[in-house]
DNA sequence: ATGACTTTCTCCAGTCACAGGACAAAGGGG
DNA sequence: CCCCTTTGTCCTGTGACTGGAGAAAGTCAT
C-alpha cells in the first residue's frame, strides 16, 4: 500500500506541519502568532496542505471570546515506525504524526545473528503491531542501530560491536521490505532526539545526551540539531581512554572507558566481586552459566549492598571524569544520563554529578543540570519517529 | 569621521559581499554561476550595492572570447582592524575588505595590567597604522581576548588569566573609541576563523584548532560556523585532568593538561631541568631572575638537545591524549595545532599524531589530518577581521 | 433581545521579487 | 567582413506576499 504520497511544496509547509508535529492540533490564528507570515498567505499554504491531505481540519474549537476557530491537525491516519536496534534487544514502536508512542514492543535480540536475522525479527514486530489494528501501514520509519552510521546513505559502518553489519544497505532495504522512507541513524543519537522532542531536552539547543547500556555513547545536540561528525563516529566516547595502560578493551586499546564501566563490565566486576566472597546477597542470582547482569547489580545496591553500590560510585566517577572533560570542551547547557544503566539512577547520579562539578570550569558547570533521561527505553524509538518526520516534513 | 554607513540590504546581497571577500574580485557573470540568481536580479543587487558604494567597479577584464567583463570588487578603501590580545604581547593588524593583511604590529604587554592600560596601548598602535598611511579610519576591528567571552554582549566573562577584564566592556568601549563597530571573541575562536578564512582549514566544515600558548584552548568549528557553547567557554580544554591527583594547576584543581603543557608549564619545566644538572646548554640563556621561556625550549630541542626534545614529547603526549579524546568525540575532518608553541614544530606534532592516531577510533581518525597552522601569528588577527567582516557583511 | 466588542477567517487589490527571453555591446576567429 | 561567444541590460509576465476591508461567529453588558 502506497501512503503519505504528498511532501511538503515549500518551506512554509513544512514549518507548518512541523509546528502541528511539535504543538498539536492548532487553529490557523494560532499558527499565524509562530510562522511570521501574513493570515492570507497562511490560509493559503494551509489550504494547499488540506488538499494533499496531511493535514485536516476536523471540527471548531471552543470559543475565546470570538468566533470559533477551526482544528487544523495532521491527517490521524499518519503512522511513523520507531526502530531501536540495541546490543541485546529491539524495540519497536508506533507512533502518530504527533510522535505520540500507540503501541510499543520490546523483544530480547543479538545483533550479532547479523542484519539478515536481526530485520526479519523486526519486519515481524512491525507486523504485529500492525495486525493489533494500530496501523494500517506505515508512512515512514526511524531505525536506530548501536554504531556509527553513514547517514546520508543509511549505511552503518565499521560498527565494532556488530560484525557482519559493515556495509549492509539498512535504508535502502528496509524502504524495501516497508513501502516507506526510512531513515538509519545511530541510536544514541536517536535517544537525544526523542528527549529533545518529549524528555526533559525540551527547549535546550546545545546539549550532550549519554547513553550508557552494553556500550556508552553520546550525542551531540548543536542548534536543536544533531551533530553527527565528518563519517558519523561522532560521540563515540566509549573508548576514550581513561587509565593509560588500564584494562584491555575489547577494542584492542587499552584502558578504554567501556573497559571500566557498560552494562557488560559492570557485570563483569559483580562476578568478580561475587568470586571474592562479597556480594552474597548476588551469588544466588547466578544464571546457570554463573553469569550476573548489571540489573542484578542495580537490585542489590537497592537492597542496599555496600560493595554494589561501590560498583556503581566507581563506574560513575569514570564516567563523570571523561563527561567533565566534555563539558569543559563543549560547554552544553543539559546533559542527559539515559541508556540501560538508568535503573543505577541516583547513585551513579550522584557520581557523576560530582565528578563533573569538581573538575570541570565553573562556568561551564555553574547552571548545567545533569539529570537522567525521562523516556527510558522509549527515547529511542520516538527519536526514530522523530527523525524520520524530520524527512518527511521538510520541503521534497 | 564616520565610514561605511552602509549595510547590505538583504541576504543576496550579504551573500555577494562574502563572495567578494573570499574570492576576490569578479565579474557579474561570475557572481552568478555561484550565487543561483537569475542575470537580471544579481544585476540589480550589484548595482544597489554601487550605489551605497560598498563595491566599486573598476575596470574591464581581459575577454575570454567574448565581451570584457567589468570588475566588481569590495570598496578599496574598506579597512578593518584585527586585534590579537595574548597573554603576554598583543598583535593588531589593519586589513583591507578582501582581509589581505597591510599591515602589521606586535608589542610586548601583560594581560594583568586590565582592560584600560591594554586598550589604551592597542589604541596607540592602531594609531600608528593609520598614521603609517595605511587606513583612513576604519570601517570596522574584531577582538580577541585569552577567555571566555559573552559574544553577543562582547564582553569577558570570569577570565582565569585576566583579572580585571570580568565584565568589562569591551566591545561598547571600543566601538566609542574607535568610532566603528567591533566584535569581540576568545582569541581562540578568532585563530580558528583565521585559519579557515586564509589558511589550512579552507574548505573544511567541521574542525578542531588547538591553540597552545600560555594557555591551551581549542576553537571548535561546526558546519563552518565557530560553536562558542551556552556561555561561550566552549574549548577551554586547558583545564580537563590528565592526571588523577596530578600536578597543582593555577585554576585550584589538580592533574589540568595546562599544568602539564603551555608555555609556561614548559619553561617551568626547563628551569628545573636546569636546576637538576641537565640541559646545560640552555643555562647560559636564564634571565637575570633565573627564568627560561618556551622559545628557549625549542631552540635547544632545535640544536638536538636530548632533554629539551624530552620535554616536549611529554608534552605533546599529554596533549595527544586530551586531542585523541576529543577526536573520538568530536569526529572532525581536520586538527589543526597552532599558537606560541608552534615553534616547537614537528617533534610537537609527532607526540600529538602518535597518540591521537593509537587512541582514537579508526573510523575517526582514518582521514583525519593532523597539521600545524600555516598563518603564525597573522591567524589571529585575520580571523578578527573576519570576525567583524562577517558582521558587517550581513543583513542589517 | 440588542448593540458593542472580539476573534477568526476570507477575499481582493496592489506591491515586490524574480525569472527568462530578447537584445545590445564588445570582443575573437576564420 | 561575417559569424560566434561572452557579458551585460532591458522588459514583461508570473507568482509570492502584504495589508485592509469585510463577513462570520461568537461573548458580554445593558
Amino acid at each position: 500500500m502506497r501512503r503519505m504520497t504528498a511532501r511538503p511544496a515549500n518551506a512554509h509547509q513544512a514549518r507548518l506541519l512541523r509546528l502541528l508535529r511539535d504543538g498539536g492540533p492548532n487553529s490557523r490564528a494560532q499558527l499565524g502568532d509562530q510562522v511570521d507570515l501574513s493570515r492570507s498567505k497562511l490560509a493559503v499554504e494551509v489550504d494547499r496542505l488540506l488538499e494533499t491531505g496531511l493535514v485536516v481540519a476536523d471540527g471548531l474549537a471552543a470559543s475565546r471570546g470570538g468566533r470559533r476557530s477551526h482544528n487544523i491537525r495532521l491527517a490521524p491516519g499518519l503512522r511513523f515506525l520507531g526502530v531501536d536496534i540495541g546490543a541485546t534487544s529491539v524495540d519497536v514502536a508506533v507512533t502518530n504524526a504527533e510522535l505520540e508512542v500507540l503501541g510499543h514492543i520490546n523483544q530480547p535480540m543479538d545483533v550479532r545473528e547479523g542484519p539478515v536475522a536481526v530485520f526479519e525479527q523486526v519486519l515481524a514486530m512491525a507486523a504485529k503491531l500492525k495486525a493489533s489494528g494500530l496501523a494500517e501501514g506505515f508512512d515512514g520509519a526511524g531505525i536506530g542501530v548501536p554504531g556509527p552510521v553513514r547517514f546520508p546513505e543509511g549505511v552503518p559502518v565499521a560498527p565494532p560491536i556488530m560484525p557482519g553489519w559493515d556495509g549492509f544497505p539498512v535504508r535502502e532495504a528496509i524502504s524495501q521490505d516497508l513501502g516507506c522512507p526510512v531513515m538509519v541513524d545511530n541510536d544514541v543519537n536517536l535517544m537525544a532526539m526523542g528527549e529533545q522532542h518529549a524528555g526533559v531536552a525540551r527547549s535546550v539547543g546545545d546539549f550532550l545526551c549519554v547513553k550508557i547500556g552494553t556500550g556508552i555513547g553520546c550525542g551531540i545536540v548543536v542548534g536543536g540539531e544533531v551533530y553527527r561528525g565528518v563519517t558519523g563516529s561522532a560521540g563515540d566516547i566509549g573508548h576514550i581512554q581513561v587509565e593509560p595502560d588500564g584494562r584491555p578493551c575489547a577494542c584492542g586499546n587499552k584502558g578504554c572507558l567501556e573497559a571500566y564501566f557498560s552494562g557488560a563490565a559492570l557485570a563483569r566486576d559483580a562476578e568478580d566481586a561475587v568470586g571474592q566472597g562479597l556480594l552474597q546477597e548476588l551469588a544466588d542470582r547466578l544464571d546457570t552459566a554463573g553469569k550476573l547482569s548489571a540489573v542484578d547489580v542495580a537490585a542489590a545496591a537497592a537492597a542496599g549492598d555496600a560493595t554494589a553500590i561501590d560498583l556503581i560510585r566507581a563506574g560513575g566517577n569514570r564516567t563523570g571524569q571523561v563527561i567533565a572533560g566534555l563539558v569543559s570542551f563543549f560547554n552544553p547547557g543539559l546533559v542527559v544520563i539515559g541508556g540501560g544503566v538508568t535503573g543505577l539512577g541516583h547513585t551513579l547520579l550522584a557520581a557523576i554529578r560530582t565528578q563533573v562539578y569538581r573538575q570541570s570550569l565553573p562556568l561551564a558547570t555553574g547552571n548545567l543540570p545533569i539529570v537522567l533521561g525521562e523516556l527510558g527505553p522509549t527515547a529511542g524509538v520516538i527519536g526514530g519517529a522523530r527523525l524520520i518526520s524530520d524527512h518527511l516534513f521538510s520541503p521534497a
